[in-house]
DNA sequence: CAGCCGTCTTGACGGTTGTCCAAATTTCTT
DNA sequence: AAGAAATTTGGACAACCGTCAAGACGGCTG
């Protein structure tokens, strides 16, 4: 049957391209997107730089399926401990926990993220992505507000996307500051969520 | 005397870089800081590219020049609406304007702004100035915000940090889907805000 | 007026980039 | 097993980049 070939010849395309994303993601992070040329990912893979171009039609291509990649893993990191939290105080500390944990462990793929939503500024060709992502992550924010709120008999004061710009512009701060050196950087992002999580919720 | 001709030499070299600072920042604006080079930055202005190199040492110099020079009269633009202001909707509508006024006219100045800031993770060279910058906007917002409270009586219900990080993620939000011809995106935006501060001031 | 110094122009250099392609290799189909 | 298709390779290409330097220009000083 042809079309079950032909869906089978296009799953092992797009777990191929999975592949040299997540290849790509490690020289992406260190460097950024502007100043990582295909080779330079190839260089740093067990890749050839052709590969890349015949399974991504440009950079722009490619860097788009690494951050949808890894964000898609991203905003099911509170999921978990969404489920499993009894309380607030639960939930509290293990939001906070994995917050902190991220924060310090993947700095980098946080702060490519960032570097795309930049670029899709000024580049109309990720803005779709970039906008798909940020809604992703705005309700991943919301699951977490609204269970906290709910486990206290409450209900958020605030729109899911007033919430996720807090929690993203703080959450950027303490990414810059933290890889500027800065060791209160985290303490400091944990502390505000404490005291501010509460009052919101 | 020397030391006062000296003096006069480095005010004019000052202002030039200034002068060569501005119309650079008409080209960064609409490519963003990456896919600009000092060539195209010169044929869009009435210099050579022999003179940027000539007064900055570097393209990292250049647009930290720039920025820095954009973002010393951004912090100014609430000023007098706070100084004026007599009662809260006062403030809270020549804030609003203002706000609008930006977004909508100098959306490319902004995102170069965001790209910078984005770029600072990546390259350490930028993030001294980023970083002041940074605190100079978190001062202004709070200049607003604790006049806002005072006008009625009240006290910020919130730190300086977290009330930046807040209006920081509206309007990064809001400038994308501005720029991503979001009719709604400043409407919104208002709105938000509207509603927010009262609760938080 | 002559010479100097700060300013500016112009072109060249080495290196890097994205892209493309023809050939080699592997995998699949029949 | 043999031929076709898909995949991979690695090099060639033109365009572009930041940097640099040798010299031209122009105003000021002595």
């Amino acid at each position: 049957m042809a079309a079950a070939a032909e869906t089978l010849r296009d799953e092992k395309f797009n777990a191929r391209r999975i592949e040299l994303a997540e290849a790509a993601l490690e020289t992406l992070g260190e460097l950024g997107f502007a100043r990582t040329s295909l080779r330079e990912i190839a260089q740093n893979s067990a890749f050839t730089h052709g590969v890349f171009h015949y399974y991504f039609s440009d950079k722009l291509d490619l860097i788009c399926c690494c951050v949808r990649h890894y964000k898609a893993k991203c905003v099911t990191r509170y999921d978990e401990v969404v489920a499993s939290a009894q309380d607030r105080e639960q939930l509290m500390e293990g939001f906070l926990a994995k917050l902190a944990a991220t924060l310090k462990t993947e700095a980098h793929m946080h702060r490519l993220w960032y570097d795309l939503r930049s670029q899709a500024m000024f580049e109309a060709a990720f803005r779709k992505d970039v906008l798909e992502i940020d809604k992703s992550l705005e309700a991943m924010i919301w699951r977490i507000a609204s269970r906290y709120a709910e486990l206290g008999n409450k209900r958020p004061a605030s729109s899911p996307a007033a919430l996720y710009a807090l929690f993203d512009g703080l959450f950027q701060s303490a990414l810059l500051r933290h890889l500027a050196d800065d060791e209160k950087a985290i303490p400091d992002l944990l502390d505000e969520v404490r005291r501010l999580l509460p009052t919101i919720c």
